[in-house]
DNA sequence: GAGTATTCGTTGTGGTACACAACATATCTC
DNA sequence: GAGATATGTTGTGTACCACAACGAATACTC
């Protein structure tokens, strides 16, 4: 809530400043006074105070013979940073990813079983301080953490992530109390949507699902509005423990039908006689391989798939549906054929405004969703970091 | 987007004065700075604004024996209105709404066969010149129009309602120069999950899903972080078209298997051997009738009732799903079957945090929300009223 | 019943933020 | 090199809210 007095505007419009940077790079002065529709004054006292916050900075402008005196080029200075940390069943990554959406560095810490939070704590603790972000110079915001499970954003505690086999564990407290930064954790498929809503597939659209199939499951996140949809506790957009066929097959929580029951990469896996892929591997793979056992399946898990995008198109309206992991090689098996199935169980209207295509993020993806989830603050009231 | 000058304070306060006593009630001058957090002499001037506007008005303090300076009391005068408006199959009704959530007067319009578009709009225009609103001093704010079907919000287009086989119908434009008012068009149950969420079971909760029975079928509306959930084109929350069984039931929209196809109050009245009823009547004969038939198709029903709100739960994270219509007469045949049902397929986390209860506003349910859509801009911008 | 404490409206002052106009500056065009 | 164009810079004006001092209206105390 806005608290209502003069300086909010203030922080209102330094936070629209600092997010036209951020998600759309350098721009000149007059770009952004045009943006934002702020006078020209303005936006020079604007600019001059995150200057004065270490935030950005000015250079000279390009030369590219536009008449009138130049505008001096904004940037965000690559030395504000956040930490972004992604456990999971195999790995812990951590990366350092800059404000201006460059991953300075990640570290991949291995594991030959799967990690206890207590361990995940332990490492990322001893990571960041060895990091030297204060050596460098670096101004560090925050710490965004993706984990595959459902999170209470209010206090970061894990409810449950099955596969990780934790279960109420507290995991943003500690890990601000060893850290000293602020730390915010969400489920990863979430932050995945954020990703792809301001860097990806959703860049140009405010209402977005993005859907990730992964090793050990499907994970959903929704952008509506221009934020990451999170309900009552931050648990919303769990697309894949939805209900689409009366088969009895359990997923990872335990329910049968669901998307995550029916639509899996390891039977494809095993129809394609592969041990084990990489996501690459494993869409080149399927994309070769058209044989009738593995149409047969491709169609089938296409079919259950569409069911669950045409709830989603139902019940969120989105204009951009981005499929990640190996859902993507899913659709991309059959061109045509998800819209086809979707169509069948969606209201034309809905229909009719949403795309449903391959994210556009690459490996980095949960860097910089996470990152992105730890610049929030900082994005929202640039002037706290002086605090 | 806000403005990014000043003067938008001046809006944000007003539009939060304003709202405190559309959502609460009068309340004093002490109280609304209390709550608001701004300086007795800002609330002092931002009352005096709304006074001039002749939005509210200030009468004298309660002698409730409170130690110190009495507060006056501000009160949004009943004088400022909205017209909602509900066509269904067999009538039309007209409304006039204060403000303040009075429904000053009803008019309903009955028709022998489904109006086209076109006639409800005649009847529209004339019953609403008639209804001499200047004459008696009235300030109506806009026209809030609930249609039982999708409509595009952003130009009022009923994009396809399929019980008054309206398809592709302009509503809001034509009714807008017809009547000289602000008209604002949304789907009927949306505007019951916004009356639900600011007067309802969803007064003390952000997230809020509402779910209504009717004779035509199911809707659904969507309140998320206290605003009423649209999506792209304002098509979102459609709960009754999300596919819960393999069965080959059609509904409305000639989707298989969907809620509104497998949980329908015609199948129910045809158990109990009654021809039509009313919603009270309907509820009682069903609440009385214990038989085996009806037990087995209430329990049918309710299982998919459950599957598709365990969707919602899974999707939206809500803290509070109510039911509409028939749908609360099932849950109390049997009160604790639902949430048992509801419990085999909603993730736990979520779970813990939701209420599935009956909607708890009456037959006005569709006038009030859609008078509060149509105050919406007044709320949000008190002040243009007066340009 | 008079004095005191308490609460709140009112008024005047100060601080912050943005718009605007006038001026200065830097580039392009011819 | 002169004019046109676009933009940064500076000073002024306006809008808004917080705060402090004062006054008003009630309850409480003895």
């Amino acid at each position: 809530m806005p608290k209502g007095t003069t300086e909010d505007v203030r922080q209102q419009n330094l936070a629209a400043v600092l997010g036209l940077l951020y998600r759309g790079g350098p721009a000149s002065r007059s770009s952004l006074g045009r943006r934002t529709g702020r006078n020209r004054s303005t936006i020079g006292s604007l600019v001059g105070d995150l200057v004065d916050l270490g935030l950005v900075s000015e250079s000279d402008p390009d030369l590219v013979g536009q008449v009138g005196r130049p505008s001096p080029v904004v940037s965000i200075r690559p030395e504000v940073t956040a930490i972004a940390v992604n456990p999971e069943i195999d790995a812990l990554t951590i990366g350092l990813v800059g404000l201006d959406g460059t991953v300075r560095s990640t570290i991949r810490h291995e594991y030959d079983r799967i990690p206890t939070a207590a361990q995940v704590l332990d490492v990322c603790a001893t990571v960041i301080a060895g990091m030297g972000a204060d050596r460098d110079g670096l101004l560090v915001a925050g710490v965004g953490v993706a984990v595959p499970g459902q999170v209470r954003t209010g206090d970061g505690v894990v409810r449950n992530a099955p596969h990780l086999d934790w279960h109420d564990q507290p995991f943003g407290q500690p890990l601000a109390e060893a850290t000293g930064h602020r730390v915010l954790v969400a489920n990863d498929a979430a932050l995945g949507a954020l990703a792809e809503h301001e860097f990806g597939a959703g860049r140009d659209h405010d209402h977005l699902v993005y859907v990730n199939g992964g090793a050990s499951g499907i994970g959903g996140g929704v952008i509506t509005g221009g934020t990451l949809l999170g309900g009552g506790a931050g648990y919303a957009g769990e697309l894949g423990h939805v209900r689409v066929s009366g088969s009895n097959a359990l997923d990872s929580a335990g329910f049968a039908g669901t998307l995550e029951a029916e639509v899996t990469r390891a039977e494809l896996l095993a129809a394609l006689g592969l041990p084990r892929a990489d996501p690459a591997q494993f869409e080149a793979a399927l994309l070769a391989d058209r044989s009738d056992a593995v149409a047969a399946i491709v169609e089938r898990q296409l079919g259950h798939l569409g069911t669950a995008l045409a709830t989603a198109i139902n019940l969120f309206n989105p204009e951009v549906i981005a499929l990640g992991g190996f859902l993507a090689a899913l659709q991309a098996y059959h061109p045509t054929r998800l819209d086809e199935l979707v169509a069948g169980a969606a209201l034309a209207p809905s229909l009719e405004g949403v795309r449903i295509t391959p994210a556009e993020l690459g490996p980095n993806l949960l860097m910089v969703g996470a990152a992105g989830l730890a610049f929030r603050p900082l994005l929202d009231d640039p002037a706290s970091i002086s605090g």
